[in-house]
DNA sequence: CCGTGAGATGACAACGTTGTCAACGACGTT
DNA sequence: AACGTCGTTGACAACGTTGTCATCTCACGG
């Protein structure tokens, strides 16, 4: 910028004005300092105008992992929105690992994001708090944060989950099982109480024997599928907690030639083209990252006065086939 | 960190060094910065940090689409590779525009990212090339820059599509049809190459009406069937040239009920569970993403030497069912 | 003719960090 | 006792930008 303040024969100042486009500039001094910027390829100094003006234009989006379709989708909403608002997105997968998780955020306030958008991984978050007090926006996104009051957008797993157990209620079935995640983790908690929510509305007694509650592995998934499956009165229909798990019991079943009513939570690519073609209840994770990009550009512009906020997004149940399957 | 140097009653160099783990500082010393940084809870400026050193420990990555699970893939690996060297990336998604595209990349060189990995949306790149002899290494990924030489990090498209081919041809198909997309596009051109390749060796003719080359659509898709399908010696099997046409076509085919030896070019999830298993040419995007990185990283190490490098990753071809069916 | 205001321009400091260099004290050697 | 060496510490400038304020010019009205 000195250089081309020295080719263009103005003040630094005017240079500055020009760069940033503001109107109290002579126009013949702005064409030649036009010129000497094209001349001599100049390019503002990100660093140097962040550290003068306290704000980054940039956020950090803090997933599980970048290459899950949930949150790749996810991440592509939070940009448009970040485009919108002239900002670009740094973009971190956790790997599950509360350490790992931490140790980005960090990264991220060190580089002095304007906000950030989190999905925890970890338990807990207070280590967030005096970079929040210091004024950096966190909205979290999926699960509830750990051990302080934040904004978030969340799923309605519970009423979701309640709906596609009622789906297979309504086709007749009344042993219906339930495999889902690790019980520490929210969304299995909340999907495993709709699915109570919709057997107690049915009269239909909670049967200990067909809930499965384990991080998803082919391994388990058999297991699961075998206890489901081998006892005197078998389940006849099967709401799995998350996509993960589905695929496993697709495998398993297709590996058996074994049919089952089945609906899975969150949808899969393909989902329409297998035999059935496979029932679930459909999160929208393009809508969980607009909600929460628009609400953190919100507490960035300044609107950080009410209580945290919490959005709930709805699921949707998307009938194609293997919801619909009759008890045999 | 004036303020933390206040507080300990030492210089500010000397909480540089103890944020720096610089060995020569006095125990003591370096408890009381300890302390005083855990009580004021400081963060070192990374904006201060890199203006003065002329590094931002950033790189920026420029995809398609940073939700297609080809992209979100590579953007991983590279995430992977980048986080050993200490450094955050930046991803941004084109949208095929190349405008867009053009904008992205000036914003990342604007926040003096250290490097670039570009996925070409448009035909010219030479727009970088300022920056690039301002010493910003920039490798692009999947196909070659516009009108630049630069490092390129390839798929073998034309060895995988040959190789899809001569698997349809061992299976006694000659009618093979090919559906890529538009001509203009590299990979594109590539495939077909490959398809011709194949037919030659095997000394079947090419046939035109065999051949369609159009941006992926469903509609484009249907037409593209019909006439395959239509005519008095019909297509008895398909290589598709990429996933959105190798899709479309699994929806077309199951909404005619029709079967046909069919190729993928790039894996599909859940490709497995079809009814038949979807045969595919396989890309390997993380493979290509951490040759990138790699790549990159070799360069802003300082290993500017040797002229362009191009690194060519292989395709890998995995029956599963569908390029297998027999001439009917 | 002078005073006033508006608009254009530039000088300068400051943002928070780190590289350079000088000062200092302790210790060992001659 | 004088000297050199080593390790620790701090003063200061510089990175590139922009906000603040002062200066200057010109036009206009009294």
């Amino acid at each position: 910028m000195k250089d081309v303040a020295a080719s263009a024969g103005v003040s630094l100042k005017t240079v500055s004005r020009v760069v940033n486009g503001e109107s109290n500039v002579n126009d013949d001094l702005r064409a030649a300092v036009l010129e000497a910027i094209a001349a001599l390829g100049f390019r503002r100094n990100a660093s140097a105008r962040e550290l003068r003006q306290g704000r980054s234009g940039t956020v950090g989006l803090l997933l599980e992992d970048v290459a899950d379709p949930f949150y790749s989708i996810l991440s592509r909403a939070v940009e448009e929105i970040a485009r919108d608002h002239g900002t670009m997105v740094f973009a971190g997968s956790s790997a599950e690992d509360a350490d790992r998780e931490r140790e980005l955020a960090l990264a991220f306030c060190e580089r002095r994001v304007d906000g950030l958008i989190v999905v925890p991984a970890g338990t807990s978050h207070s280590y967030l708090l005096p970079e929040m007090r210091a004024g950096i926006p966190v909205v979290f996104v999926d699960r509830p944060p750990g051990d302080i009051e934040a904004d978030m957008i969340l799923t309605d797993n519970r009423g979701g989950s309640r709906r596609g157990v009622e789906h297979l209620l309504s086709h007749g079935h009344r042993r219906i099982g339930f495999i889902g995640d690790a019980p520490e983790i929210y969304t299995a908690g909340e999907r495993l109480r709709g699915y109570r929510d919709a057997l107690e509305s049915a009269g239909v007694p909670f049967a200990d024997d067909l809930v499965t509650q384990a991080p998803p592995s082919p391994a388990s998934t058999a297991d699961a599928l075998d206890r489901l499956l081998g006892g005197p009165s078998p389940a006849t229909a099967l709401l799995c907690g998350n996509s993960r798990t589905t695929v496993s019991v697709l495998r398993e079943l297709a590996r058996r030639s074994t049919r089952l009513a089945l609906v899975g939570f969150d949808d899969v690519e393909l989902g329409d083209l297998l035999q059935p073609g496979l029932t679930v209840v459909a999160q929208d994770p393009g809508a969980m990252g607009a909600a929460a990009a628009r609400l953190l550009f919100q507490r960035i512009a300044g609107d950080t006065a009410g209580p945290p906020q919490t959005v709930t997004i709805g699921a949707r149940l998307i009938p194609r086939g293997s919801g619909e399957l009759p008890v045999p």
